[in-house]
DNA sequence: GTTTCATGTAACTTATGTAGTTACGATTCG
DNA sequence: CGAATCGTAACTACATAAGTTACATGAAAC
C-alpha cells in the first residue's frame, strides 16, 4: 500500500506516514520499495509482531502523562515524592509492557475480521 | 506563606502559584487571606490529605501519554486495538489510584524531614 | 484614611512538542 | 522518457501548558 493511500486510511498526511513507518522499516516490521509499483509491504508474519515490538520500534514513548519529571531531583520534597510513587509507577508500566507483549498483530487481526463480519451483517 | 515566596520556592510564576493552589483552596486543602500579611495557609491536618485528594483537586488529569484517543471509535481497527488493550490501562489506572490514596502529605512530610535531617548532617 | 501588601483574574506572550505541508531529489518500472 | 513512489530536509500550523503583565479587590499597619 502506498504512503498516499495509508494516509488517507488514516486521515493524515502522506508524509507522517513516511516518518512512522520508517522506523517501522528499521526494526524489519516492513519493507518499503520505490517507484511505480511500490509502496509499503508487511515483511513478517503478523503472529510474530507483538505491541511490545511496535512500541519499542516507535522509540518506546513514554507511557505516562504524569510522574517523575526528573530521576535525581536535588529537591528534597521532589525526592521524597519519587521515592514514594517510583515503585508504583515501575509496576504499572511492567503491567502494560506485559499485555503489550502478549497482543500480536496476528490477534488485531482476527479480532478486526470477526468486527468486519458483523460490521458488514449490520450494514444490509 | 505568600505566592511570591512559592513561586520562588518551585521556581515558578505566582500567577501559576494562585492558578494551581486556587484549586486547591476550592477543595478546602488550603486558605488564602489576601493584604499584609496574607498568603496561604494549609487547611487540614496532612494525615488526612492524600495524593488521589490532590489529583481530584486538580482536576484528574490523564495518567497515560499513550493509548485510548477516543473511546468510541467507528473504524474497526482502532475499535479492535481500544478492545485488547483497555482492560489493562484500567488495571493499570487503578493500580496508580490505589497508591495515590495510600499516600498521604503527612507521610512525605515525614520522609522529607528524614532527608532534610541527613541533608545537614552531610553538609557540615 | 492612606499606604502597603496580598490575592483574583483577565488577557496576552512565550515555549514546546506534535502534526501537517511543501518541495525536491532519488529510484523504479513500464 | 515519464509516471509513480519513497526519502528527507525545511518550513508552517496548531494545541497545550507555562509564564507574564496589568490591574482590580481586599485587608492590615500606621
Amino acid at each position: 500500500m502506498t504512503s498516499d493511500k495509508l494516509a488517507e486510511c488514516l486521515r493524515t498526511n502522506p508524509v507522517v506516514v513516511r516518518r512512522t513507518m520508517g522506523l517501522l522499516r528499521e526494526a524489519g516490521i516492513v519493507t518499503s520499495d520505490r517507484g511505480h509499483a511500490g509502496g509499503w509491504r508487511i515483511a513478517v508474519d503478523l503472529s510474530t509482531v507483538t505491541l511490545r515490538q511496535l512500541h519499542s520500534a516507535l522509540g518506546e514513548p513514554a507511557f505516562f502523562a504524569i510522574g517523575n519529571r526528573n530521576e535525581t531531583p536535588e529537591c528534597l520534597v521532589e525526592q521524597a515524592v519519587n521515592a514514594a510513587l517510583d515503585d508504583t509507577f515501575i509496576k504499572a508500566e511492567a503491567l502494560l509492557l506485559e499485555r503489550f507483549s502478549e497482543i500480536s498483530l496476528a490477534d488485531l487481526a482476527a479480532d478486526f475480521s470477526r468486527r468486519y463480519a458483523e460490521h458488514r451483517k449490520q450494514g444490509r
